[in-house]
This record gives C-alpha cells, sequence and structure tokens, in this order.
DNA sequence: AAATTGAATTATGAATTCATAATTAAGTCA
DNA sequence: TGACTTAATTATGAATTCATAATTCAATTT
C-alpha cells in the first residue's frame, strides 16, 4: 500500500464511523464500564474531535443497543440485564447455528484444518487450565465459522449481538464439570465441520449456545445471591 | 393518556429518533426510491428541522443498511442487490424460524385464533387471486408470529432487515403454481402452531422462506433478461 | 439538623457557521 | 462542434454557538 492510500484509509472515511468502532472498543474491553456514563466532553477531547461527530457516533451505537440515550441527560453503557439476555442468547444461537451451516457449504481445506489448530490450542488451553487462553481461542474458532460463512450481513449482526452480551459471555466462571462438557461440545462441533454436515453443526451450535446461556444464568443466580 | 403524557410522548424523543422512523418509512413505502439520493435540504425544510438531527437520522439508518453514506457526496437509499439477498434472505430465515419456535412455546390459544382468522382471511384472498390482500395477510401472519414469540430484540433485528428487502420480498409476482405451493406452506405453519410444535414450525418456516428467496432470484433474473 | 427552595453552573440538543470537497457552468482551444 | 480547463456554485462534514434542561450547592425555613 503507497502513502497516498494509507492516509485515504484513515481519512477517507467519516469521523463518526472512525469513532464508533473505538467507542465500540472502549466498551467491550471495560475501559467504559457498563452503567456508567459516558463522559463526552473527554472523549472529545481524547479523540481530538467536536461534539458533533460524537454525537453522531453515540446515536448509531444506541441504535445499536450498546448504549443508552437519556434525554438531556447524556449517553451511559447499556447494563445488560437478565431479560435481555434471555432475549439475546436465542438469536445468538440461531445466527451461529446458521453460520455452522453456511461454512460446512463452502469452507475450504485449508480453513479446516486452520480450525482444527486452534481447536487443538484450545484443548491444551483446557488440559492446562488457563481459562484466559482458553476464552480467547474458543471465541477464534466461532469467528472462524463465521468467517467460512462468508456473509457480511451476518457478521455484522452476530458481532453486534457478542459485544451487548460479551462480559455476561466471558466472565461468567464454569464449573470444571461444564468446562469438560463444553470441550466435548467442541470436540462435536470439530468433527461436523470437519464432515461438512451442516444440519448437524448447526444444531450442535445452537445447543452449546444454550448450555452457555444456562450456565450464564446459574452464574448470575449466585452472583445475586452473593450480594 | 392525559394531556401532559400525550405532549411529553410527542417532544420527550429526541428529534432525530423521529426522524429515524419518517425516514424509514419514506424508504419502505418508496417514496425515497432505492438508489436515489436522499435530499437532505429538503427533507429539513419538509420536516422543520436543522441538519444536524437529520444526519444523525441518516447515520443511523446508515449504520441499519437502509442508506448509503458516500463520502462528502451525501446519502443515497441502499439499492439491494443479489448478492445481498443471497445474505440475507438465510438470516431472515433463521429468525423467523426462531420466531416460530419462540411463538410455540407460549402462544395463548387467544393468539392462535387470531393468526387462524387472518390465515383464512389469506386464504379467501388467494381464491380470489387478489394479491395484494394475499401479501398484507401475510405479512401479518408473519407478524403476529413475531409478536407471539414476544422478543423485543428479535422483533427490531428481523424488521430490520425486512425493511431492506421489503420490495424485493413484495413485487415478485407468483407464478399461480408457485402461489399454490406457498398457501400449502402457510397451512402447515398454521397446523404447527396449533400443535405448538416449535422444532417443527421452525423447519417449516426456514422451508417457506427458502421457496420465496428462489421465487425473487427467478424473478430477479427475468427481469434482468426483460432488460 | 434536615428538608426545601432557588440561583449559579454545567451539560445537552439543535441551529448555525465555516472550511473544504464535489459538482456545475462558462470559457477556451483544437 | 466538441473536449478540456478553470471559475462559480452548491453540498457536505465538522466546529461552533445558542437556547434550554438538568444538576449542584448555598441559603432559608421548619
Amino acid at each position: 500500500m503507497n502513502i497516498e492510500n494509507s492516509i485515504s484509509s484513515i481519512s477517507r472515511q467519516s469521523l463518526h464511523i472512525e469513532l464508533v468502532e473505538r467507542l465500540r472498543d472502549l466498551i467491550v474491553d471495560g475501559s467504559l464500564p457498563a452503567g456508567g456514563k459516558i463522559p463526552e466532553r473527554e472523549l472529545c477531547e481524547r479523540f481530538e474531535v467536536s461534539r458533533t461527530p460524537m454525537r453522531e457516533a453515540l446515536k448509531v451505537l444506541a441504535a445499536d443497543g450498546l448504549v443508552s440515550l437519556a434525554p438531556n441527560r447524556g449517553a451511559w453503557v447499556s447494563k445488560i440485564t437478565v431479560a435481555e439476555l434471555e432475549e439475546i442468547f436465542p438469536i445468538m444461537g440461531a445466527l451461529e447455528g446458521l453460520s455452522g451451516q453456511l461454512a460446512c457449504a463452502q469452507i475450504s481445506d485449508r480453513q479446516i484444518e486452520q480450525v482444527r489448530e486452534i481447536h487443538n490450542e484450545m484443548i491444551a488451553h483446557f488440559e492446562a487450565r488457563d481459562m484466559a487462553s482458553y476464552f480467547r481461542s474458543n471465541q477464534a474458532i466461532h469467528e472462524a465459522i463465521l468467517e467460512a460463512a462468508d456473509n457480511p450481513s451476518l457478521r455484522t449482526m452476530y458481532r453486534a449481538l457478542a459485544a451487548r452480551i460479551r462480559r455476561a459471555r466471558y466472565l461468567a466462571n464454569m464449573t470444571d464439570e461444564r468446562w469438560a462438557e463444553a470441550v466435548d461440545e467442541h470436540k462435536q462441533i470439530l468433527q461436523a465441520l470437519e464432515a461438512r454436515e451442516g444440519e448437524k453443526l448447526a444444531i450442535i451450535l445452537r445447543a452449546h449456545l444454550q448450555s452457555k446461556f444456562d450456565t450464564v444464568l446459574q452464574w448470575l443466580a449466585d452472583e445475586e445471591a452473593n450480594s
């Protein structure tokens, strides 16, 4: 890529798009904590933009559900409720099932090989009981399947939902038993993918997400009890 | 509702939200034709707002995919391509399947009765070969199932997709043969719903949308050939 | 001392302004 | 006449300004 292109790739797209992505990252990685107020002025200074594009970005994120706008009271990072989790998990399941089905229909041997590699890394992390690394590999597998599905709209929608429930999804501590179950489910996922059995993979993925959801609900109930 | 409430329900929500809805309507009903430029200035005058909230609304719609923003060249109504249809139909199928499944799990007898009534109206429209009325009833049935699924996020996502492909979905002329098939599929839909067989309904709905998609693709191919 | 009122401050929503990019129109030359 | 150049116009993106709503905090009352 030459200099001209590398400049244009930054300045070409409008400020608010850039801001949407930056803000989404800040929210997803927890720099802007859930339930907290979004300091508009501060962020404008940080990113050296005026309020106009910043507020445009906040409105886009609000339409996505990641941000809540209180009229005349500013923007807040949306706090996920149990009710919303109950809404979103089945949708994620449907989308992830579809992504598996589409992936099976057209995934290349090369891509399957890549998934297998990540899968094996994940197993190693499981055996070492390294949960952070396990989650990373886990996420990479789901991303790879989504990638293989080769459907940009699906990708965008899935990621938007994943951003909304991210913390709930990866902060829930699993019991060792549940963890082993999840690993077993992942072995089935790999098998179905290798055999390119789309319908089967869809069913497994939906069930996998359902299990995850149950775990999260359990965790939330425990959290509730302990506070 | 008292006067105070009816006032606040209008003025309470911000201008750009109101505009998002108005613009979406204009696009979906064809007042702003697909592929056409969106006359920002004109719309600002029409709705008596300044450019700021109008542009905020356009950015939200762009994030939704209903509008395309060309940097420094303004906003255009997105034109659906065959590639996008190929992306979106399976997603709609997955979401509609899920809505059927969720609906079966909790639909009331009263709601089933309502669906049955709309279904019978639709059959009457079919027998009278009144396609416009048929489409209206058809849409009402899918809406009723979506409603019974009682999942606001699902509803929002489904409607956003439906808006994007609306014209393709309802402008495609069906052959009499295909039309009869669709009606038959709808009879199965009603049966599964009455029996509250969620999995089965999901499968039927996915297949139903797949058939619809095939019809639309055929229609597009014909259109292509005739132009 | 606690609650309540009201002025001062701050933040927000929307209009306006401003710099710049894109388009159009006019003029020039082959 | 028709393509090309360049000036004028218009539209766009972003910054700034302005009116108003919300919040804070001190003063007052009970």
